[in-house]
DNA sequence: ATAACAGTTGAACAAGTATTCAACCGTTCA
DNA sequence: TGAACGGTTGAATACTTGTTCAACTGTTAT
């Protein structure tokens, strides 16, 4: 007679002490969930670019636009969830608005990536 | 009579300038897609979670799933998703797998994160 | 005033993805 | 040998998300 198997682990859990370990280290849950919000912002290839231009110089919508070939909605769209993440900052002046990066940190997480993937082989 | 505004740029594009200076300088687009591919892994508390956990100690599979409370399952597609990628590397040893960080950009960058996390207010 | 244009927005659609569920593989041990 | 367990896998489901489309706002210039 077969046993109906959890797909969860047993309380005798395989290394007790170790995972005590882990959990008293790891960071709050809230903290962790934070950082993949920061992440998620850089997981799509639409913003890494708009991005990698921004580093370069301020640039208003229609530039953006142009420059990755791509509507001005589906580029403004991309730069609300980089302004609501505190990422860019935008000036208007004009018709015209201007975006540019608004931290320091995030060229430096940036190039970092760039790093780790040009030293794979 | 109202004329159909593309939503597209027109060919007099705002700054011609900067945006051939910008495209000059940016790097290829396959480059920016593999950036965002790597982020796109650290974009998951799931998974940010389970790094973390690495981060302090090697652990098997039902370990980690114990930890944060999920099924052997999810973890494991998640774990499958890091071995892909290469952030995670695993040994078998007798029933048990365990895995453990396969690269040290890695922390430098999840590190980073959390750094510009905490400087915000 | 009104036309033109830069940019934004919300709804709708399509594509991607994390978790669940069930079945399965391989190792250990009784 | 076969039951138990750690772990993996594929299909199904529910959810998230990027782009398009159309309508709209605000500013400039005629």
């Amino acid at each position: 007679m077969k046993k109906i198997v959890s797909d969860l682990c047993e309380d005798d859990v395989i290394h007790v002490g170790v995972v005590e370990k882990v959990r008293a280290a790891i960071p709050d849950e809230d903290v962790l969930v934070d950082v993949a919000e920061l992440f998620k912002v850089f997981g799509d290839s639409t913003r890494t670019r708009i991005l990698s231009a921004l580093f370069v110089s301020e640039l208003c919508v229609c530039d953006i636009a142009s420059l990755l070939n791509m509507t001005k909605s589906a580029v403004s769209h991309q730069l609300r969830i980089l302004r609501q993440t505190k990422i860019v900052k935008n000036r208007k002046q004009g018709k015209e608005v201007y975006y540019s990066l608004d931290d320091e940190h995030i060229s430096r997480i940036y190039k970092m990536a760039l790093e780790h993937l040009s030293e794979e082989k």
